[in-house]
DNA sequence: CATTCATATGTTTAACTATTCATATGTTAT
DNA sequence: ATAACATATGAATAGTTAAACATATGAATG
């Protein structure tokens, strides 16, 4: 084996809590789905109830439903209800940055 | 099922290309792992060459060399050649924002 | 209070994926 | 050329997960 214990050394102490990569990882899961990238786009326009979500994506309320509250969970998106419907939109600006951030890394290559 | 088409309306046309939705979530789907994310931070201090990468985290070769390929596949790494030896890096600055604006979003919401 | 509507949830299954193990490739030195 | 080293790759396995299906909850209405 070469020697790079130097640059072990110097990398190691900067590592961050494994808690917090793992958490890390988590979050960006959530955005690693097809589905749920298309849910959150759509709610960068204004506020859906679940079944306008189930119609624009051609899918049923039920998987629709588990994907929402799994971007829920991440606190990625948020919702009210207004009697027999919720209404879910996108829950803070972090959202949109980070896809904007992906966005422009695939746009840029190719 | 109660009255949604105007909102269906309103959001169908700024939906964009599916392959470009699924292209994104892929993206994302190689920042959704702790030990890519791992990767990903230990080069954000400097270059580092597989088998040091594989002491920092404690790992087979094998296995970091594995998700290596995935993160030069979804270009967020390159690696140059010296000798035998192969020194990954981060390819852009993308990585830094995107992995930020997680970190950002985690630490915000407790 | 029974029914209907909108949504949520538990369970199952098929597809995917991270790691391990074994082996191959490519580089350097003898 | 052959051996040793650093890394890559193919195949197998175990764990994870998205969607489907059936059912449950919770709100409005008659």
């Amino acid at each position: 084996m070469h020697n790079h214990e130097e640059a072990v050394k110097r990398v190691k102490a900067d590592i961050p809590d494994d808690e917090l990569l793992c958490d890390l990882g988590d979050l960006f899961k959530v955005f690693g789905d097809s589905t749920r990238i298309k849910i959150l786009y759509l709610l960068f326009e204004e506020e859906l109830c679940v079944c306008a979500i189930a119609d624009l994506l051609n899918m049923t309320q039920s998987a629709v439903s588990h994907q929402l509250k799994t971007l829920k969970d991440a606190k990625l998106v948020a919702n009210r209800r207004e009697g027999k419907t919720i209404y879910y939109s996108l829950a803070d600006d972090h959202v949109k940055t980070i896809i904007g951030m992906g966005f422009e890394h695939i746009t840029e290559n190719d």
